[in-house]
DNA sequence: TTTGATTGTCGAATCGTTTTAATTTGAAAA
DNA sequence: TTTTCAAATTAAAACGATTCGACAATCAAA
């Protein structure tokens, strides 16, 4: 419980200067290599704390990257903040981490505590209705910021995320290949560009199709597996009886398979559903279920990736990265009877 | 894009000192009311953002307070992590989150990074095998820790858990009470304090109950769904034919139920399946999960509070503190056939 | 008018690093 | 011995806040 040791600790007893003691743990060629091995032992005997907010005082670089989702409970995120955290950890960055859930004031409050521990740089699945002001404060502030999973209108930073529209897209051409006519929604909002896409992308591949779209077919909600199973109940009695449901994403297709069998029915036999997102649940779930891969460790990857290189300006890769998703065929889904 | 703005931006353009800023836009009481307003519309309007780095460096209170736990995508931690969240977010500190994967090394990286912020505090569930030293490590250098879900020997900081060995009796003593006699224990490991708590629980039950215990059913392994579901042909093919099982936890006994039913056995049904934590999941599974809640929000909200005291020296809650588990009776359980 | 108390403001030192420009050292070359 | 030059080390000025002790101004009481 001595004393805090400091640079000045390490070389009063060596009889250096700290700039010496800094030098050589920072590994410089500027000092003797004979010298450098007596300070880093010295510093390992003496317990020193490398104290990093003294020196992003003046270095301003501190290490330190925020991710900020609207919930990192939700397995969605949790599959991309694990893909961030290894890409941020191998180049040794500190990451903190914030739910909004979807509040656009919590989501700002983290932006600004960000800039006043002197963030390097941020990653943000923006909330609902976030402001480009927002964005722009962070930018201003000289912290970049890059997007997932969302996009946010007339901005033009570095955006990472799946192609909604056509994801969702295969989901419905595969459900109309296997006969299904009647095809219900279920789960999610409209109120973001990734609702909008994605019911854009449902609509189009029904009238592709030539079906007819019903929009009482379109059955939002929140996107849990509680949503879902709720949800089972208003899906099960629509007057046009829907023999398959297109889902926002797998949470509330296996929340809308429980409740269907819950109900004494049995998905992926009486009932068709398609999920989105394809998360390790997926595929253990029973049924197992059919869904979309939406490359969420890619999204992950390579939104850390961009940030990085953007630190090290060794690139600016501003506007739309789309991911492009793949059909995952599984057993909840069958031809119509 | 122009240049920083800091406290002597704000004191120059109002002709004043950095003194008088600095205490006004900390609402000190020394300050002229009318001082204190045009400071902070000063403030406002050039746009300036706090230097907490710079701060600390001279008050050694950073605002970061550290968690570190398994792994924050299991929805065991997010929910403990949750209420943490929302103690802490109450008192405006900033959260630095991290998974450790049961590496004890990756959390004594953890430790360094933190101490090299100038963290105030840290909460821990700590990885298999922590080194009482790791903990003093923390605590030497001023950065109090608090333990959560898991102790360590030897280690006497607050420590806040469920009581394992009840709450599994209370599982194992409910399945008795339903006439089963060949119960297995699926899942987790005993190299954690809190494994070997459970499977202490599970043998006194027994024992008290009479019925011989048989260590080959015991069957460890992963505390994940996917393990759970991997299991059930381990369970379904021993020689024993055990008719109900203990789960680890609400992840596993849902893989394991998964499993039973791709087996083509109805859980709940042929076999009685008892979860541990009553996670939100537990209740829409289908069937719905018999469990032991475990009092996560509780355990977060605790050891968060008891953080916070801490720092203000107002309270010293070492040593351990159990939060009592109580039973879930739901779907999943029924009556030896 | 002087004294004392009260109120509001400020100068300057400090926190622990980094970094530039300058200085010292030591060995080789003259 | 001096000169030259590279290599190794250092002094000191940042970085942007906080805070202590001093100081000036105002007002009430003596």
């Amino acid at each position: 419980m001595g004393q805090k040791v400091k640079l000045s600790t390490i070389a009063d007893s060596l009889g250096l200067s700290t700039a010496t003691v800094s030098l050589a743990l920072r590994d410089s060629p500027l000092v003797a290599d004979a010298t450098r091995e007596k300070i880093k032992e010295q510093a390992q005997t003496l317990g020193y704390i490398y104290n990093r907010r003294a020196a992003s005082l003046r270095t301003s670089r501190s290490g330190i990257i925020g991710v900020v989702v609207h919930d990192i409970m939700n397995p969605f995120y949790a599959e991309i903040l694990r893909a961030i955290e290894s890409e941020l950890d191998r180049n040794r960055q500190t990451f903190i981490l914030s739910n909004h859930y979807d509040s656009v004031e919590k989501q700002r409050n983290f932006i600004e505590t960000l800039l006043q521990l002197g963030g390097d740089g941020v990653i943000m699945s923006p909330a609902i209705g976030t402001p480009k002001h927002d964005i722009d404060l962070a930018e201003e502030n000289g912290m970049p910021a890059i997007l997932i999973a969302r996009s946010v209108d007339e901005v033009d930073v570095p955006t990472y995320r799946g192609d909604d529209a056509y994801g969702i897209a295969l989901a419905t051409n595969h459900l109309i290949g296997l006969g299904h006519k009647c095809i219900a929604m279920v789960g999610g909002t409209d109120q973001t560009s990734t609702g909008r896409h994605r019911y854009q992308g449902y609509v189009q591949a029904l009238q592709k199709a030539n079906i007819a779209v019903d929009p009482d077919l379109r059955i939002p909600g929140p996107r849990t597996k509680q949503a879902g199973f709720e949800a089972a109940v208003n899906f099960l009695s629509l007057p046009q009886k829907p023999t398959a449901a297109v889902c926002w994403n797998d949470l509330v297709a296996i929340g809308l398979m429980n409740g269907i069998a819950r109900a004494g029915l049995v998905p992926g036999k009486d009932i068709s559903v398609t999920g989105y997102d394809d998360l390790e649940e997926a595929s253990i779930a029973t049924p197992s279920l059919t869904t979309v891969w939406n490359g969420q460790a890619e999204v992950g990857r390579m939104a850390a990736r961009a940030l990085l290189d953007k630190l090290n300006g060794s690139s600016d890769a501003d506007g739309l990265h789309l991911i492009r998703p793949e059909m995952r065929i599984r057993q909840s889904t069958s031809p119509l009877k």
